[in-house]
DNA sequence: GGAGTGATACTCGGATATCTGGTGTCCGAGTTTTCGCGG
DNA sequence: CCGCGAAAACTCGGACACCAGATATCCGAGTATCACTCC
Protein backbone atom coordinates (compact mmCIF):
# COMPACT_ATOMS: atom_id res chain seq x y z
CA UNK A 1 0.00 0.00 0.00
CA UNK A 2 1.96 3.22 -1.20
CA UNK A 3 0.84 6.07 -1.74
CA UNK A 4 1.18 8.16 -5.35
CA UNK A 5 4.15 10.33 -4.86
CA UNK A 6 2.06 13.32 -6.55
CA UNK A 7 0.46 13.81 -3.31
CA UNK A 8 3.73 15.21 -1.85
CA UNK A 9 4.19 17.34 -4.73
CA UNK A 10 0.75 18.77 -4.69
CA UNK A 11 0.67 19.64 -1.14
CA UNK A 12 4.13 21.39 -1.92
CA UNK A 13 2.80 23.00 -4.93
CA UNK A 14 -0.45 24.07 -2.81
CA UNK A 15 1.85 25.29 0.00
CA UNK A 16 3.91 27.24 -2.01
CA UNK A 17 0.49 28.87 -3.84
CA UNK A 18 -0.73 29.56 -0.61
CA UNK A 19 2.51 31.92 0.11
CA UNK A 20 1.86 34.25 -2.70
CA UNK A 21 -0.92 37.33 -3.18
CA UNK A 22 -3.89 36.09 -3.78
CA UNK A 23 -4.63 37.19 -6.99
CA UNK A 24 -1.38 36.44 -8.23
CA UNK A 25 -0.65 33.27 -10.47
CA UNK A 26 2.57 30.94 -10.76
CA UNK A 27 2.42 28.83 -13.83
CA UNK A 28 3.16 24.82 -13.61
CA UNK A 29 6.91 25.24 -14.93
CA UNK A 30 7.77 27.33 -12.06
CA UNK A 31 6.29 25.14 -9.48
CA UNK A 32 8.06 22.25 -10.93
CA UNK A 33 11.21 23.96 -11.52
CA UNK A 34 11.36 24.73 -7.68
CA UNK A 35 10.75 21.50 -6.82
CA UNK A 36 12.71 19.64 -9.44
CA UNK A 37 10.51 17.55 -10.42
CA UNK A 38 8.79 16.85 -14.03
CA UNK A 39 6.96 19.57 -14.97
CA UNK A 40 4.55 17.74 -17.30
CA UNK A 41 3.74 15.15 -14.92
CA UNK A 42 3.06 18.04 -12.31
CA UNK A 43 0.79 19.34 -14.48
CA UNK A 44 -1.26 15.95 -14.68
CA UNK A 45 -1.56 16.56 -10.72
CA UNK A 46 -2.22 20.14 -11.02
CA UNK A 47 -4.94 19.17 -13.23
CA UNK A 48 -6.88 17.06 -10.67
CA UNK A 49 -6.18 19.99 -7.89
CA UNK A 50 -8.07 22.83 -10.44
CA UNK A 51 -11.00 19.73 -11.06
CA UNK A 52 -11.34 19.22 -7.02
CA UNK A 53 -11.83 23.22 -6.86
CA UNK A 54 -8.38 23.53 -5.00
CA UNK A 55 -6.85 25.62 -7.36
CA UNK A 56 -7.86 27.78 -9.87
CA UNK A 57 -6.58 27.93 -13.32
CA UNK A 58 -5.68 30.52 -15.58
CA UNK A 59 -4.59 29.69 -19.66
CA UNK A 60 -2.38 32.00 -21.74
CA UNK A 61 0.89 33.95 -21.43
CA UNK A 62 0.98 35.61 -17.72
CA UNK A 63 -1.50 32.61 -16.67
CA UNK A 64 -1.13 29.57 -14.37
CA UNK A 65 -2.13 28.57 -11.22
CA UNK A 66 -3.86 30.10 -7.78
CA UNK A 67 -5.99 29.00 -4.92
CA UNK A 68 -9.01 28.00 -5.59
CA UNK A 69 -10.14 29.34 -2.58
CA UNK A 70 -8.68 30.53 1.00
CA UNK A 71 -5.73 28.59 1.86
CA UNK A 72 -7.72 27.66 5.51
CA UNK A 73 -10.57 26.20 4.05
CA UNK A 74 -8.49 23.57 2.01
CA UNK A 75 -7.46 20.70 4.16
CA UNK A 76 -4.89 18.11 3.80
CA UNK A 77 -7.64 15.54 3.07
CA UNK A 78 -8.94 17.55 0.50
CA UNK A 79 -5.56 17.51 -1.76
CA UNK A 80 -5.21 14.01 -1.00
CA UNK A 81 -8.41 13.01 -1.91
CA UNK A 82 -8.31 15.44 -4.93
CA UNK A 83 -4.91 13.37 -6.29
CA UNK A 84 -5.67 9.61 -5.10
CA UNK A 85 -9.13 9.57 -5.48
CA UNK A 86 -11.78 9.56 -2.42
CA UNK A 87 -12.44 5.55 -2.35
CA UNK A 88 -10.95 3.91 0.58
CA UNK A 89 -7.31 1.78 0.36
CA UNK A 90 -9.45 -1.18 2.25
CA UNK A 91 -11.72 -2.26 -0.43
CA UNK A 92 -14.45 -5.39 0.46
CA UNK A 93 -14.90 -8.00 -1.78
CA UNK A 94 -17.17 -9.79 0.43
CA UNK A 95 -15.33 -13.10 -0.16
CA UNK A 96 -17.46 -13.82 3.27
CA UNK A 97 -19.94 -14.55 0.12
CA UNK A 98 -17.91 -16.42 -1.95
CA UNK A 99 -17.05 -19.96 -0.41
CA UNK A 100 -19.12 -23.35 0.03
CA UNK A 101 -20.31 -21.91 3.38
CA UNK A 102 -22.94 -18.93 2.78
CA UNK A 103 -26.36 -18.26 3.09
CA UNK A 104 -28.72 -17.83 0.00
CA UNK A 105 -31.55 -15.90 1.50
CA UNK A 106 -31.60 -12.82 0.12
CA UNK A 107 -30.92 -10.08 3.15
CA UNK A 108 -28.78 -12.61 4.97
CA UNK A 109 -25.76 -10.07 4.74
CA UNK A 110 -27.00 -6.98 5.43
CA UNK A 111 -25.17 -6.31 8.20
CA UNK A 112 -21.90 -5.06 7.24
CA UNK A 113 -18.36 -7.47 7.48
CA UNK A 114 -16.73 -7.15 10.91
CA UNK A 115 -13.28 -7.18 9.11
CA UNK A 116 -14.53 -4.04 6.64
CA UNK A 117 -16.38 -2.02 9.51
CA UNK A 118 -12.61 -2.25 11.72
CA UNK A 119 -11.03 -1.69 8.45
CA UNK A 120 -12.72 1.45 7.42
CA UNK A 121 -13.06 2.68 11.00
CA UNK A 122 -9.15 2.89 10.97
CA UNK A 123 -9.28 4.97 7.48
CA UNK A 124 -11.71 7.04 9.44
CA UNK A 125 -9.74 7.52 11.94
CA UNK A 126 -6.31 8.09 9.01
CA UNK A 127 -9.17 10.81 7.05
CA UNK A 128 -10.05 12.58 10.36
CA UNK A 129 -6.46 13.49 10.95
CA UNK A 130 -5.96 14.94 7.63
CA UNK A 131 -9.13 16.98 7.93
CA UNK A 132 -7.77 18.44 10.58
CA UNK A 133 -5.06 20.12 8.99
CA UNK A 134 -5.56 23.19 6.44
CA UNK A 135 -3.21 24.72 3.98
CA UNK A 136 -2.77 27.58 6.00
CA UNK A 137 -1.97 26.49 9.13
CA UNK A 138 0.51 24.31 7.57
CA UNK A 139 2.13 27.19 5.31
CA UNK A 140 2.26 29.62 8.54
CA UNK A 141 4.36 27.14 9.85
CA UNK A 142 6.45 26.86 7.44
CA UNK A 143 7.49 30.90 7.54
CA UNK A 144 7.79 30.71 11.22
CA UNK A 145 10.25 27.35 11.31
CA UNK A 146 12.35 27.40 8.05
CA UNK A 147 15.52 29.15 7.94
CA UNK A 148 15.10 32.52 7.30
CA UNK A 149 17.97 33.01 4.66
CA UNK A 150 15.86 30.19 2.45
CA UNK A 151 12.78 32.07 3.07
CA UNK A 152 14.19 35.13 1.90
CA UNK A 153 15.57 33.56 -1.05
CA UNK A 154 12.23 31.75 -2.19
CA UNK A 155 10.45 34.36 -1.81
CA UNK A 156 12.54 36.40 -4.26
CA UNK A 157 12.61 33.84 -6.79
CA UNK A 158 9.13 33.27 -6.70
CA UNK A 159 8.65 37.02 -6.57
CA UNK A 160 10.55 37.47 -9.87
CA UNK A 161 8.11 34.54 -11.51
CA UNK A 162 4.65 35.75 -9.90
CA UNK A 163 1.79 36.37 -12.41
CA UNK A 164 -0.11 39.52 -11.95
CA UNK B 1 -3.65 4.23 -2.96
CA UNK B 2 -4.79 0.98 -2.34
CA UNK B 3 -4.24 -1.89 -0.38
CA UNK B 4 -3.77 -5.55 -1.06
CA UNK B 5 -6.33 -7.86 -1.57
CA UNK B 6 -4.16 -10.46 0.37
CA UNK B 7 -5.21 -8.21 3.95
CA UNK B 8 -8.72 -8.65 3.23
CA UNK B 9 -7.80 -12.85 2.83
CA UNK B 10 -5.44 -12.42 5.40
CA UNK B 11 -7.56 -11.31 8.14
CA UNK B 12 -10.45 -13.51 7.53
CA UNK B 13 -8.27 -17.01 7.89
CA UNK B 14 -6.43 -15.53 10.97
CA UNK B 15 -10.33 -14.95 12.12
CA UNK B 16 -10.84 -18.43 11.25
CA UNK B 17 -7.73 -20.08 12.92
CA UNK B 18 -8.76 -18.22 15.94
CA UNK B 19 -12.20 -20.83 15.92
CA UNK B 20 -10.43 -23.60 16.00
CA UNK B 21 -8.42 -25.28 19.03
CA UNK B 22 -5.26 -24.21 19.59
CA UNK B 23 -3.58 -27.45 18.58
CA UNK B 24 -5.77 -27.73 15.89
CA UNK B 25 -4.26 -26.97 12.23
CA UNK B 26 -5.95 -26.02 8.94
CA UNK B 27 -4.40 -26.72 5.64
CA UNK B 28 -4.28 -23.71 2.85
CA UNK B 29 -6.68 -25.79 0.73
CA UNK B 30 -9.23 -25.63 3.25
CA UNK B 31 -8.87 -22.25 3.93
CA UNK B 32 -8.72 -21.21 0.34
CA UNK B 33 -12.03 -23.17 -0.62
CA UNK B 34 -13.55 -22.02 2.47
CA UNK B 35 -13.12 -18.24 0.98
CA UNK B 36 -13.33 -19.43 -2.67
CA UNK B 37 -10.12 -17.93 -3.61
CA UNK B 38 -7.10 -19.51 -5.16
CA UNK B 39 -5.42 -21.43 -2.96
CA UNK B 40 -1.49 -20.79 -4.67
CA UNK B 41 -1.98 -17.14 -4.21
CA UNK B 42 -3.58 -17.28 -0.67
CA UNK B 43 -0.29 -19.58 0.34
CA UNK B 44 1.84 -16.76 -1.00
CA UNK B 45 0.19 -14.68 2.21
CA UNK B 46 -0.01 -17.13 4.91
CA UNK B 47 3.84 -17.68 4.35
CA UNK B 48 4.43 -14.04 4.99
CA UNK B 49 2.44 -14.40 8.10
CA UNK B 50 3.69 -17.48 9.43
CA UNK B 51 6.90 -15.60 9.14
CA UNK B 52 5.97 -12.80 11.26
CA UNK B 53 5.32 -15.29 13.47
CA UNK B 54 1.61 -14.51 13.67
CA UNK B 55 0.80 -18.00 12.07
CA UNK B 56 2.71 -21.25 12.48
CA UNK B 57 3.68 -23.40 10.06
CA UNK B 58 3.20 -27.07 10.37
CA UNK B 59 4.48 -29.28 7.63
CA UNK B 60 3.65 -32.81 6.13
CA UNK B 61 0.44 -34.56 5.99
CA UNK B 62 -1.69 -33.76 8.84
CA UNK B 63 0.02 -30.26 8.71
CA UNK B 64 -1.41 -27.12 8.20
CA UNK B 65 -1.40 -23.61 10.25
CA UNK B 66 -2.61 -22.41 13.57
CA UNK B 67 -2.20 -19.21 15.17
CA UNK B 68 1.76 -18.42 16.43
CA UNK B 69 0.25 -17.17 19.24
CA UNK B 70 -3.25 -15.88 20.73
CA UNK B 71 -5.54 -14.47 19.48
CA UNK B 72 -5.74 -11.56 21.85
CA UNK B 73 -2.13 -10.75 21.38
CA UNK B 74 -2.63 -10.46 17.41
CA UNK B 75 -3.58 -6.92 16.90
CA UNK B 76 -4.49 -5.90 12.87
CA UNK B 77 -2.17 -3.71 12.57
CA UNK B 78 0.15 -6.76 13.12
CA UNK B 79 -1.84 -8.91 10.16
CA UNK B 80 -1.87 -5.68 7.68
CA UNK B 81 1.46 -4.51 8.46
CA UNK B 82 3.03 -9.00 7.74
CA UNK B 83 1.08 -8.60 4.06
CA UNK B 84 1.75 -5.17 3.18
CA UNK B 85 5.12 -4.33 5.11
CA UNK B 86 5.78 -1.81 7.41
CA UNK B 87 6.82 1.23 5.69
CA UNK B 88 4.97 3.98 5.47
CA UNK B 89 2.17 4.90 2.80
CA UNK B 90 3.57 7.78 2.32
CA UNK B 91 7.18 8.69 1.47
CA UNK B 92 9.00 11.67 1.68
CA UNK B 93 11.16 12.16 -1.27
CA UNK B 94 12.75 15.25 0.29
CA UNK B 95 11.99 17.65 -2.70
CA UNK B 96 12.63 20.60 -0.32
CA UNK B 97 16.45 19.95 -1.46
CA UNK B 98 16.16 19.00 -4.87
CA UNK B 99 14.86 22.36 -6.52
CA UNK B 100 17.51 25.79 -6.92
CA UNK B 101 16.41 27.64 -3.57
CA UNK B 102 17.85 25.17 -0.97
CA UNK B 103 20.66 25.33 1.19
CA UNK B 104 24.14 23.34 1.30
CA UNK B 105 25.57 23.72 4.26
CA UNK B 106 25.18 20.21 6.01
CA UNK B 107 22.79 20.04 8.60
CA UNK B 108 20.34 22.56 7.34
CA UNK B 109 17.36 20.03 6.52
CA UNK B 110 17.71 18.79 10.34
CA UNK B 111 14.20 19.57 11.42
CA UNK B 112 11.77 17.19 9.23
CA UNK B 113 9.60 18.17 6.36
CA UNK B 114 6.33 19.43 8.04
CA UNK B 115 4.32 17.99 5.24
CA UNK B 116 6.20 14.60 6.07
CA UNK B 117 5.28 14.85 9.63
CA UNK B 118 1.85 15.91 9.10
CA UNK B 119 1.36 12.75 6.85
CA UNK B 120 2.98 10.21 9.13
CA UNK B 121 0.63 11.78 12.15
CA UNK B 122 -1.95 10.94 10.07
CA UNK B 123 -0.51 6.96 9.53
CA UNK B 124 -0.15 6.55 13.18
CA UNK B 125 -4.27 7.49 13.69
CA UNK B 126 -4.55 4.75 11.70
CA UNK B 127 -2.04 2.34 13.06
CA UNK B 128 -2.94 2.81 16.65
CA UNK B 129 -7.01 2.16 15.40
CA UNK B 130 -5.51 -0.97 13.66
CA UNK B 131 -3.65 -1.66 16.33
CA UNK B 132 -6.46 -1.10 19.34
CA UNK B 133 -8.67 -3.90 17.76
CA UNK B 134 -7.49 -7.32 18.09
CA UNK B 135 -8.47 -11.21 16.61
CA UNK B 136 -9.79 -12.09 19.37
CA UNK B 137 -12.47 -9.55 19.75
CA UNK B 138 -13.10 -9.90 16.30
CA UNK B 139 -13.40 -13.54 16.59
CA UNK B 140 -15.34 -13.15 19.37
CA UNK B 141 -17.42 -10.17 17.73
CA UNK B 142 -18.44 -12.41 14.40
CA UNK B 143 -19.43 -15.58 16.45
CA UNK B 144 -22.05 -13.23 18.31
CA UNK B 145 -23.08 -11.21 15.54
CA UNK B 146 -23.26 -14.06 12.91
CA UNK B 147 -26.37 -15.79 11.92
CA UNK B 148 -26.64 -19.48 14.14
CA UNK B 149 -27.16 -21.78 11.10
CA UNK B 150 -24.46 -20.26 9.32
CA UNK B 151 -22.29 -20.62 11.91
CA UNK B 152 -23.39 -24.03 12.81
CA UNK B 153 -22.65 -25.15 9.32
CA UNK B 154 -18.91 -23.33 9.98
CA UNK B 155 -17.93 -25.67 12.36
CA UNK B 156 -19.37 -28.23 10.74
CA UNK B 157 -17.37 -28.00 7.71
CA UNK B 158 -14.39 -27.05 9.03
CA UNK B 159 -14.44 -29.35 11.94
CA UNK B 160 -14.35 -32.44 9.56
CA UNK B 161 -11.23 -31.15 7.48
CA UNK B 162 -9.49 -29.63 10.71
CA UNK B 163 -5.91 -31.57 11.45
CA UNK B 164 -4.68 -32.26 15.31
C1' DG C 1 1.92 -60.16 16.12
C1' DG C 2 5.31 -56.41 16.39
C1' DA C 3 9.03 -53.59 14.79
C1' DG C 4 11.68 -51.68 11.19
C1' DT C 5 11.97 -49.67 6.68
C1' DG C 6 10.95 -47.93 2.42
C1' DA C 7 7.76 -45.66 -0.56
C1' DT C 8 4.14 -42.44 -0.70
C1' DA C 9 1.18 -38.68 -0.40
C1' DC C 10 0.50 -34.55 1.41
C1' DT C 11 2.12 -30.20 3.20
C1' DC C 12 4.60 -25.74 2.81
C1' DG C 13 8.36 -22.78 0.47
C1' DG C 14 10.69 -20.17 -3.14
C1' DA C 15 11.26 -18.94 -7.92
C1' DT C 16 8.76 -17.71 -12.06
C1' DA C 17 5.01 -15.42 -15.66
C1' DT C 18 1.17 -11.99 -16.33
C1' DC C 19 -1.45 -7.71 -15.75
C1' DT C 20 -3.26 -3.64 -13.76
C1' DG C 21 -2.28 1.00 -12.25
C1' DG C 22 1.11 4.59 -11.27
C1' DT C 23 4.82 7.11 -13.86
C1' DG C 24 6.38 9.81 -17.54
C1' DT C 25 5.76 12.06 -21.98
C1' DC C 26 3.89 14.13 -26.07
C1' DC C 27 0.97 17.01 -29.01
C1' DG C 28 -3.34 19.84 -29.53
C1' DA C 29 -6.94 23.65 -27.87
C1' DG C 30 -7.40 28.14 -26.00
C1' DT C 31 -6.22 32.77 -24.63
C1' DT C 32 -3.60 36.87 -23.79
C1' DT C 33 -0.08 39.53 -25.37
C1' DT C 34 2.28 42.08 -28.70
C1' DC C 35 3.77 43.90 -32.80
C1' DG C 36 2.64 46.03 -37.09
C1' DC C 37 -0.28 48.81 -39.90
C1' DG C 38 -3.54 52.12 -41.11
C1' DG C 39 -6.17 56.16 -39.94
C1' DC D 1 -0.25 59.69 -31.90
C1' DC D 2 -3.99 56.28 -31.34
C1' DG D 3 -6.96 52.33 -32.49
C1' DC D 4 -7.51 48.03 -34.78
C1' DG D 5 -6.27 43.45 -36.23
C1' DA D 6 -3.69 39.43 -37.05
C1' DA D 7 0.03 36.62 -35.77
C1' DA D 8 2.59 34.63 -32.19
C1' DA D 9 3.93 32.74 -27.95
C1' DC D 10 2.77 30.90 -23.88
C1' DT D 11 -0.48 28.52 -20.98
C1' DC D 12 -3.31 24.42 -19.67
C1' DG D 13 -5.90 20.01 -21.16
C1' DG D 14 -6.39 15.30 -22.82
C1' DA D 15 -4.44 11.15 -25.22
C1' DC D 16 -0.51 7.98 -25.68
C1' DA D 17 4.01 4.80 -24.12
C1' DC D 18 6.60 2.70 -20.19
C1' DC D 19 7.62 0.43 -15.84
C1' DA D 20 7.09 -1.27 -11.04
C1' DG D 21 4.45 -3.83 -7.99
C1' DA D 22 0.42 -6.64 -7.14
C1' DT D 23 -1.67 -10.85 -8.94
C1' DA D 24 -1.53 -15.55 -10.16
C1' DT D 25 0.91 -19.81 -10.91
C1' DC D 26 4.09 -23.73 -11.00
C1' DC D 27 7.54 -26.92 -9.41
C1' DG D 28 10.72 -28.43 -5.70
C1' DA D 29 11.99 -29.50 -0.47
C1' DG D 30 10.56 -31.65 3.61
C1' DT D 31 7.94 -34.63 6.74
C1' DA D 32 4.37 -37.63 8.91
C1' DT D 33 1.84 -41.43 7.38
C1' DC D 34 1.09 -45.94 5.81
C1' DA D 35 1.87 -50.36 3.94
C1' DC D 36 4.84 -54.02 3.40
C1' DT D 37 8.34 -57.11 4.88
C1' DC D 38 11.04 -59.44 8.06
C1' DC D 39 11.82 -61.25 12.63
Amino acid sequence: MKMSEGVEWAIHCVAILATIPPDATLPAKTLAEYHGVSETYLLKHLKSLAAAGILQSVPGPKGGYRLGREADAISLLDVVEAVEGKESAFRCSEIRQRGPICLTEPGAYRLPCAIHVAMLQAEVAWKKSLQAQNIGDLARHLKDTLDPRLLADSAEWLGNRVRI
